[in-house]
DNA sequence: CTCCCGATAT
DNA sequence: ATATCAGGAG
């Protein structure tokens, strides 16, 4: 299916993938514990990751165990969350109550390692659940978040006006399947340090000589 | 497309 | 004051 690409496109996703891999060195973690990267992935959506680790931290230590998080009342998960002032806590209250009774109910509280089953989860999308994949399972996936989006497309890896999934695809008929899991690992770093979406730092970034910077605004200054 | 939500970077 | 943050659902 992903045959027809001219052997330049690719060559330059490899070369990319190798830069990156130089500069951001770090090995696939696989948690060992999908579960809780599951629900750490429902607390990340749209928040840093200083809050990501503050809240999960106090929600295991709260909930150790996905049967106390599935007894636990929506409402309880609510206020829970709201006292650890994480936003969107009404949303993630519910969606974490709920996935873990199903979870414990349908899949006798074993995560499935499905992207289809994973991603009918209430408040697992294609993001979450490819992230379940490959940090939880160590199965190859391309988790498109927020860095990822905005790195593929500045790079020329994919047009400008692709949706999420479309460069999911993309990246997939470009990389080879053992790089997947690491291209979130590397855009993610990337994208926190130099690439950032205000104001990235492109006079020390190390892909600056394959970079058209589409869409990029202001490389000036520091 | 809007809403969910609070904190922080710019 | 506005944009953005490891998004997802309606």
């Amino acid at each position: 299916m992903n045959k027809n690409l001219p052997l330049s496109e690719r060559e330059r996703a490899l070369k990319i993938i190798k830069i990156l891999k130089s500069t951001y060195p770090r090995k696939n973690h696989v948690s060992g514990d999908p579960y809780k990267t599951l629900i750490r992935c429902i607390i990340s959506q749209r928040n840093r990751d200083e809050v990501t680790d503050r809240v999960s931290e106090e929600l295991f230590k709260r909930y150790p165990t996905i049967e106390s998080i599935a007894s636990a009342s929506v409402e309880e998960m609510q206020n829970f969350l709201k006292s650890l002032k994480v936003g969107l806590w009404r949303s993630k209250g519910k969606w974490i109550v709920e996935t873990s009774r199903i979870i414990l109910k349908k899949y006798n509280g074993r995560v499935p390692d499905k992207f289809e089953e994973l991603i009918k989860l209430p408040g697992i999308g294609r993001k979450c659940a490819n992230i379940v994949l490959a940090y939880g399972f160590g199965i190859p996936a391309i988790p498109v978040d927020t860095h990822v989006y905005r790195i593929s497309r500045r790079l020329g890896l994919a047009p400008w006006d692709a949706s999420p999934e479309e460069v999911e695809e993309r990246l997939k008929s470009l990389i080879p399947r053992e790089e997947w899991i690491y291209v979130n690992h590397a855009m993610v770093d990337h994208g926190k340090s130099v690439c950032k979406p205000i104001k990235p730092r492109c006079w020390e970034c190390p892909l600056r000589g394959l970079c058209p910077k589409i869409g990029v605004q202001d490389t000036s200054s520091q």
